[in-house]
DNA sequence: AATAAACTCAACCGCCCGGAA
DNA sequence: TTTCCGGGCGGTTGAGTTTAT
């Protein structure tokens, strides 16, 4: 069975794996009634088979109403770049300078995109030019992912951003992916309409 | 059309830190 | 001073999806 599901902790109380659309019903309530923090006891009182952890996870990087979903912006990574040369994986620091955008969701970007790009012109360089001392390859690191992203216009971003289209609710030719009651990739107008009904 | 490979991202884990007792 | 607990963080995993062959 699936890991995350079984591997834990022997309380058969706690939950774990994916979120259902009745639990972000139930924790989106009642924070809008009580407020957050204290997430154990949060936890409890709203009747949720959660950790605490889990459930602060779960609303600050996908329920919290002011979350930003979608394209990250060129800009957007332009300053995740400057961010990241400056402070490192520090996401949760460079997460504060860009509003709406979890730091979950920078360090995913940054994995899945930059660093592969990074990778990549790396093993470039290293086939064009075997001259290298420390400071050249972090430099030449920076510039080849930063460089780029300066000097191309949004449309040479196409590419690379095209994928974020395509998952998120922004498009209403999407709204299949939405509704299925097997995942928890209902959009924030489900769980609302759910919230209406429920009044 | 089938299948393999690559990609994305939600969610978990473990560690650390700070505050309260 | 020490211990405990909650919160925050970065790293990792793996299911689901998309793309390539």
């Amino acid at each position: 069975m699936d890991k995350k599901l079984s591997s834990v902790s022997h309380d058969p109380e706690v939950r774990k794996g994916p979120w259902t659309m009745e639990e972000d019903l139930i924790l989106i309530n009642y924070i809008a009634n009580h407020g957050e923090g204290v997430w154990n006891s949060l936890a409890k009182a709203a009747g949720l088979k959660r950790t605490g952890k889990s459930c602060r996870l779960r609303w600050l990087n996908y329920l919290r109403p002011d979350v930003r979903r979608g394209n990250i912006t060129p800009e957007e990574q332009l300053l995740i770049m400057e961010l990241h040369a400056k402070w490192g994986n520090r996401w949760s620091k460079i997460a504060k300078q860009l509003p709406g955008r979890t730091d979950n969701e920078i360090k995913n970007f940054w994995r899945t995109r930059i660093q592969k790009h990074m990778k990549q012109s790396e093993s470039f360089q290293q086939q064009s030019n075997s001259e290298t001392n420390d400071h050249q390859a972090f430099t030449s690191q920076v510039s080849t992912i930063a460089e780029p992203m300066e000097t191309y216009s949004p449309s040479c971003y196409q590419g690379m951003l095209e994928p974020f289209s395509t998952q998120f609710h922004t498009n209403p030719d999407q709204s299949s992916c939405c509704t299925n009651d097997n995942n928890n990739y209902w959009s924030m107008e489900d769980i609302l309409s759910m919230q209406l009904a429920n009044y």
